[in-house]
DNA sequence: CCTTGACCTTCCCATCATAGGAAGGTTTAA
DNA sequence: TTAAACCTTCCTATGATGGGAAGGTCAAGG
């Protein structure tokens, strides 16, 4: 399988299937004569886990972590939850963050009356009150 | 006035003042005869204008356009509101998708006993399945 | 067998906001 | 006059992704 097929499969483009690779979070994979890279199944498997854990939010550093824990069939449970854990951690302070922003936004626009005049609470407030 | 005091009260460190200098987001400041930069009251509100923005979660384009309203005396507030409205939809898109992140693994999680087994419905899970 | 088009290869560049560092010039206080 | 503290510009990197150029390969049809 080409890497373009691999890429229509899995879900992943070919760009970043190799970036994956350059990166070392995918392993080489074989070549053709020619040169282009050769999937097979196992590949396919390995592509899936990157992009559902992309779509989980997690970093390279993490999907890292956890394809070595993925491919130890004798880690303990414990350690992929700690992980999983940390990472909703992380997640929910930059929720948090980005709550507050939204909080105080919601407070400026509400006090800003919005028509054809020009004064407005939230230049106000950007300039330091 | 120095780049490091201006820096010291705004807030803004002196490596970003360059920064945003050189892509248009700081208007150009006097030089002393040695070539630095001098600052004024002036520039200060400019940076702290910026710094507020910032940490409200505005990009750079968005605060470019932030700057013009805020010098043109005419603009209408309703331009202004509009910007942080849609900012605010911005903000509010991207932590439902992060909530969505969070609320699958929180599933996963709930699900994995973390013990010393390598049973892991986490990995399970990433791996497709 | 040859051509053509679709595909692949590597390499470079860009994003966005921020930081680090190197090499060298300026200012200021002792 | 010198030393320390500061400044200057320029280059590099980050993380994940995409775009594009120059050139090589593969497969199908004539």
């Amino acid at each position: 399988m080409n890497i373009g097929q691999a890429a229509k499969i899995s879900g992943v483009s070919a760009k970043m299937i190799r970036y994956y690779e350059s990166i070392g979070l995918m392993p080489e994979v074989e070549r053709s004569d020619g040169g282009y890279r050769i999937y097979q199944d196992r590949d396919l498997h390995w592509l899936r886990f990157i992009r559902r854990s992309r779509s989980l939010g997690f970093g390279m550093d993490e999907i890292a972590a956890l394809l070595t824990l993925w491919q130890d069939q004798s880690r303990a449970s414990q350690s992929v939850k700690t992980l999983a854990q940390e990472h909703i951690h992380n997640l929910e302070q930059r929720i948090a963050e980005m709550q507050g922003m939204v909080h105080s936004l919601r407070t400026l626009v509400d006090h800003c009356h919005g028509d054809q005049r020009p004064d407005c609470p939230i230049l106000t407030d950007l300039a330091g009150g």
